[in-house]
DNA sequence: TTGAAAGCGCTACCAT
DNA sequence: ATGGTAGCGCTTTCAA
């Protein structure tokens, strides 16, 4: 037996409808009553049945959130920025993992979608096209964070191509001339293009041609590191290497470091994303640290605005945060 | 302008009741009907109403998962386990991270429980008193995973006793007779008492009297690990050192090799979790690997089949995994 | 096998 | 400021 709403306005002396007014704090009402009405929905013990309410509004106030169930460590921190943004709009956020499983991910999304949303944000996913079309198919609100996809759907990121380009010109003032790429290089996700854009631009514009070769990896993971310092042997080929993602340049180091080379004298890395895990090496990375809780809340903010375009590009900042994986290796004579 | 089950029902020559026994395989139907309806449903777009469903059942399929915000790397593994498992039993999961701050507890648990669950399960929280008797208070499942509450709740988690007891005889048999504990020792949490006892007995079952002092740190984080190190100083009055989470581990792996001690020869270190982040150290860190994912699916299995009493406890196993951190120092004339 | 209709709990509109 | 009430979309008896 669960207490409703008509209960406490039995008890109370008054309609459903003066204290569903006062529990949701629309329209008005008396002051006094209200206070009377709250303390007997709290003595009650009553909540409030959202489905019942959800079925009688027509705007929601709920936002899906995807995440890939894949470990990212930064999903964390996006969603906590979103949280507290939610929080403090009144805002609900349901989080639902998304398997690789195609078929599995449409059973998600579907099961979202029969919530009566007002958003679905996708956090750090490239989604596939079948359940994109799903979900274009409906009239919620659509944002990637993290991610950029094609300009069907607004996003919210780092501006990538800046991030590596200002890295490319760092690791150049210090001396760099042989700098690889060491990240997912599939040509579909557009934040790779970006990246690899940023990379070859850079160089260029410092009078380098950049070598294809340098441009290295499938996928964003801890083996891509790894496999990075076999691939290339020892001695390595370039004085810095950018890891596409923290956990790749903990490869990468700790490639190098079963391959008995020293970092930073015989390997600079700088990584992009600076998690916490940047923390955990030694030396400590030196990264750019994208802005993820900014992220996190201005995908709230911007999707309770409701003015989102599919073609809106929303970029927050980066901050390159000195670690101790550069060097300067202009001694070595490495100018050309 | 939604499709509902009634416009479906007009199109097929059907009554909504119908449909919604077709749409939700209950009851009897005609199974060419049935796939008509199927079809008919799949063109017209049709999404069920899950609030609309929730309001007019009794019986919920849907399993609330509260989720410590802090990062806390094997959540994920766990909600993975728990993900497949209710994919395969037709269960849905709702996922809501939790913060420190109580208020915000309250709000999420709420928020949560205004939405007619089957359960709600916990992973790995210690839970605020006020915030459990909200929860206690509703008639929804309860169950806490990966950490055991005081016997109010029913839990699934490893053996924490057994797991430290063993890693005691692991040590010792190591040669290792000065063994330390560090992680979070705050009485409270059932969890830290029983690895502390498994501590305690296994030592003295070995004829060796534990020293107190050895048993150090407050919270499970990376900084007790740093801190451990610079508390007890070097050289080490330990031989070797038990991590209570791997993130601790690090820290203590770290904090040795910022203080020019070598891993394992000045400071064997075994951890308790053996997430991923193992892999990550040089050397790779020994540790006693729990099965989260097995924790995720046993707790789907068993909230499903509704025989959980709060006396409830289920063990899952754990796993010596052997890394590279653990020497044996019996050569030093260690022993007493 | 199918249909009619009540009702889940809440909100919103229109009165008062 | 408050009340009456229709109705959101679905499920579920009970009857046909």
């Amino acid at each position: 037996m669960t207490i409703t709403i008509k209960d406490i306005a039995n008890k109370a002396g008054l309609s459903p409808a003066s204290v569903s007014r006062i529990l949701t704090n629309r329209g008005r009402f008396n002051a006094e009553t209200a206070q009377k009405v709250r303390d007997l929905a709290e003595s009650m013990g009553y909540f409030k049945n959202q489905s019942a309410a959800d079925l009688s509004q027509k705007e929601s106030r709920v936002i899906g959130v995807l995440v890939p169930s894949s470990h990212t460590n930064f999903a964390d921190e996006i969603i906590k920025g979103m949280q507290s943004k939610a929080y403090e709009l009144n805002y609900e956020l349901i989080v639902a993992f998304v398997e690789s499983d195609i078929q599995q991910q449409i059973q998600t999304v579907k099961s979202l979608l029969s919530r009566n949303l007002l958003a679905i944000a996708m956090l750090a996913i490239d989604i596939d096209d079948t359940v994109l079309a799903v979900l274009l198919d409906t009239n919620v609100q659509l944002i990637s964070v993290s991610n950029q996809l094609n300009n069907k759907i607004p996003s919210i990121s780092s501006n990538n191509y800046d991030t590596v380009h200002d890295i490319v010109d760092y690791l150049y003032d210090n001396g760099h001339r042989d700098i690889a790429l060491i990240g997912s290089s599939r040509p579909e996700p557009i934040v790779a293009n970006l990246r690899r854009q940023g990379f070859i631009n850079a160089l260029s514009e410092h009078g380098i041609t950049y070598n294809p070769d340098f441009i290295w990896g499938v996928e964003n993971t801890y083996q891509t590191g790894l496999d990075a310092i076999k691939h290339f042997g020892v001695p390595l080929p370039f004085s810095a290497a950018i890891g596409s993602a923290d956990i790749i340049s903990i490869g990468l180091l700790n490639g190098a470091k079963d391959a008995q080379l020293s970092i930073p004298e015989d390997l600079s890395i700088v990584t992009i994303d600076g998690t916490d895990l940047t923390q955990l090496t030694r030396p400590i990375l030196t990264s750019t640290k994208q802005n993820f809780q900014l992220m996190g809340q201005l995908a709230i903010t911007s999707l309770a605005e409701k003015k989102l375009s599919p073609h809106t590009i929303i970029f927050t900042d980066t901050t390159l945060v000195l670690g101790g994986t550069v060097a300067s290796p202009l001694q070595r004579g490495k100018e050309n």
